[in-house]
DNA sequence: TGCACATATGAACGTCTATTCATCATTTCG
DNA sequence: CGAAATGATGAATAGACGTTCATATGTGCA
């Protein structure tokens, strides 16, 4: 996802895709893109994002367990509270790039591809 | 999704995270990965897509209607037949991207994020 | 030590969705 | 002109899934 990703691919595999549906699946709803992209700006605890999202706890704290085992984002105990973060630079770079595309297209910013 | 998406973004709102999971939803089915998959390395018909990523050709005219009505593909009728490709640029980006996520994942190239 | 707090987890349920099968519309060709 | 080819669309259905409610677990504190 970086600005190298530039030599055209082989058709992608079966296997691949399944891979990259199930990463991207990650980004398909807005309650877990909200997630992701309040732990962009910082770690975060289960009920800072529930109140940062406006969701219910228990619903934040489920979409944390499917984005912990998708590799997303890492959870750090602390007493009674977990600490959330993004697992690394790639998701973090994952979430900036679905968003700048969003932006990118809203700005009719396009040229004719394939 | 370009190499200046390095500006860290306020946290995002709710329209915006609507609007990253629709586009993203389009990435979240492992038909519709290869469907775009193929349509990166050229310009296709419904048939020769079907044919390319074993589908039946009407699931694949179900999923390239979903693209076209998200955007991202568009359909140049020829005779009896319609051409699809990729509707620009930034949908191709938006493909190698996250392929090229998954290949670094893979590869375990990460560092800690947020 | 018992209670409060934070979070994880499971079950239930309503909603969503991808594929299949059927049907239709348009174009091409023998 | 009728049949074949191509592709769009709708309905049905099985499976997936996000949220709610309930319960369990671990930590902190008076």
């Amino acid at each position: 996802m970086s600005h190298d990703a530039t030599n055209a691919p082989a058709a992608i595999d079966g296997d691949t895709a399944r891979l990259v549906a199930e990463t991207m699946q990650a980004l398909a709803t807005p309650s877990r893109v909200l997630i992701l992209g309040h732990l962009r700006t910082s770690p975060l605890t289960v009920g800072d994002l529930a109140r940062a999202v406006e969701m219910d706890p228990s619903a934040v704290s489920h979409q944390l367990r499917v984005l912990r085992h998708l590799g997303l984002v890492v959870a750090e105990r602390t007493g009674r509270t977990a600490i959330y973060s993004l697992h690394d630079e790639h998701v973090a770079e994952l979430v900036d790039q679905a968003v700048h595309h969003i932006t990118h297209r809203r700005l009719g910013l396009g040229s004719h591809a394939s």
